[in-house]
DNA sequence: GACGCTTTATATCGATTCGATATATCTATA
DNA sequence: TATAGATATATCGAATCGATATAAAGCGTC
């Protein structure tokens, strides 16, 4: 994941590491530490995917290269893994995948979901069943139903947007699109 | 994580490997592999906080020692580390907290809480402000700040209920408590 | 009752990531 | 120019991932 956040990241502009971490902080990936991230800084450079332009002082910019760009397309590309990181960091870069993909992977993922959820409420149904009468753990599972939930109408929201951007990129259906 | 996870889990009766790892999945750890697990449950073995009971066929069922339950305790009240997983762990073993302890560590929870809504309110002006123009960016960083004001009113709830949980357990005051 | 099939269950392993610590460089300021 | 705090990179053992291998148990079925 962190490769794909790094070439990503690159693709828009040159940045150093401490850059790169601080905007993973702002999308919300908190929890990628620098000690995976400058391994993976030069294992990208090693594998010519992106390359250093030493600058002022302490600071190492890296570009992405071609070789990268191709590298990126691919993993973003690829059928997504099902995990809620994964999935956060590749609607990050969805500026980068084609409409129709952005759609695939939208619907790929609320039926991830739409399975999580139906565990989550079986789990919730379950410990009240049991009447364990603990307060907290019947709690969070009611949180992961709700929150699971709410995940899955922002996907909804999401899924309205890309069809809405299709039909206003390829207007080739009888009515005779407009613009 | 794991350490506190199959301890906690093991306090309330043996259980084998799998049987560990569907009770971590009911209760939304989903992430947590095989791969750490098994390692994990022979790593607690040999420290003595853990020990197996052989049974039958493949089944390798443990239980915990008395050293693990201090081992446990000690854990669960320690300082809480910051971050989503091990926060919701802990609260599926609040049961086993007192509950000043309890509201301590929601307290805790909630600031930290505060302080990610205020850097995600921020990252999403910021984005506006730039005017990129990529709605899903915009739509991550618009779902981040809604899921972190949804955890913390879930947070308050909680709270609320320890107080209420302490205010009947301690009914020391002046009024002259109930029950 | 032996044949496949799926589920249950543990093990293993290289690669990745964590988390803590160390250290160097800038910047302000007194 | 000392000192402090923020910026920036590096390092390393331990934990975890994720994929794969293996094997026993359960189960229909012919």
């Amino acid at each position: 994941m962190l490769d794909l956040a790094v070439l990503g990241l690159l693709r828009k502009r040159p940045r150093h590491g401490y850059e790169l971490k601080a905007r993973l902080v702002e999308l919300g990936f908190a929890r990628v530490s620098f000690g995976s991230l400058y391994p993976a800084l030069r294992r990208l450079e090693k594998r010519g995917l992106i390359e250093a332009l030493r600058q002022s002082g302490r600071r190492k910019a890296y570009r992405l290269t071609d070789l990268g760009e191709q590298e990126f397309a691919r993993i973003l590309g690829s059928t997504d893994h099902d995990e809620d990181g994964r999935f956060n960091m590749r609607l990050a870069f969805f500026q980068y995948l084609e409409p129709p993909a952005r759609l695939r992977s939208l619907k790929r993922r609320r039926s991830h979901l739409v399975s999580r959820l139906q565990n989550a409420q079986v789990a919730l149904q379950d410990e009240i069943a049991a009447g364990s009468g603990d307060h907290y753990t019947a709690a969070l599972l009611q949180h992961n139903v709700a929150s699971t939930e709410s995940d899955i109408s922002f996907l909804d929201q999401l899924i309205a947007y890309a069809r809405s951007e299709m039909a206003a990129e390829a207007p080739r259906t009888l009515t005779g699109g407009k613009k």
